[in-house]
DNA sequence: TTTACTGCAAATTATTTGCACGGTT
DNA sequence: AACCGTGCAAATAATTTGCAGTAAA
């Protein structure tokens, strides 16, 4: 299927990852897993598990997952950094996976109808990229967010 | 005492808009405005109300003011843009006053310590003005978040 | 006197934790 | 067998809300 012969998928990173950390392979993560593998944005944790608990067949994984052992599962994932979470200004925080090669995107919130969609930019990446060398902090991550209205909310 | 004539602090900007939405003067919202007027970055509501409750005498309007108004005082405010939140990934919300004139800023945090500190940079900023023309939204605001260890941690 | 402001206590809501059982190695 | 993984129910902790009394216009 691929090009690469190692690592190409994050979910098969994530589960090396994990097993490196001494975790073994119970259902529930993996269905978990899979399902922010397929997962182009950021999801809350109830979404996860109503993503998990319907459409019951489905490929792989699939299946019910209590809402405990999501954000435990989650917690762990974010531990390893196979995870981050992002915040909204919604209630809710979400989580999305980190891809190591693929390009590193940001977020646009509809504060009025509560979508969220994803945004990367060159520039803007260099901007931060500079800036983290001059600043009282050893950075290991950044986080954006523009608010306003979507292009439906907006019309 | 300044040069300007009119609007010269955020705290009065703050006084003549609460006005102009049809608010009486209260005494435990003058005292949040007082303090957040104060401030040059971000407090979480706990924070605030123990501000308040400390340090009795102090100038102005400082008193006691309860958990529940501190938090309806920064929704308030925050509806009527004079605050913004800053969400930091720590447990509690932070808010802090919105300058117009005054430069923008962004925010540093450790996750190891939990400090927050401001920072800005004009090239980000520029950045961050291109990139919101092309972007699926009416960008109204935007936040930025560093994190990482700070300079007692990383030692 | 009308309407906003505030505190207190109770209610919500997202997230976490304790515990017992079932699954993986 | 040893230990991790999971669900359920109970516990937390931040934030919100209902209500009754107080104060500003």
């Amino acid at each position: 299927m691929s090009h690469s012969a190692t690592t190409d998928s994050w979910g098969e990173r994530a589960e090396a990852t994990l097993a490196a950390a001494g975790h073994k392979r119970g259902g529930a993560r993996r269905a978990v897993v899979e399902l922010l593998d397929s997962q182009q944005c950021a999801l809350t944790a109830v979404e996860i598990e109503d993503a998990l608990r319907g459409a019951g067949g489905g490929t792989g994984a699939r299946r019910r997952v209590s809402r405990a052992s999501v954000y435990r599962i989650l917690e762990e994932l974010e531990r390893l950094r196979l995870v981050q979470r992002v915040e909204t200004g919604q209630a809710m925080v979400r989580y999305e996976r980190v891809c190591e090669h693929e390009e590193h995107h940001h977020h646009l919130v509809c504060d009025e109808c509560g979508v969220v969609m994803p945004f990367s930019d060159k520039a803007l990446e260099s901007a931060i990229e500079t800036l983290s060398e001059r600043v009282p902090l050893k950075v290991s991550e950044h986080e954006i967010v523009l608010h306003g209205s979507c292009a439906d909310c907006a019309a």
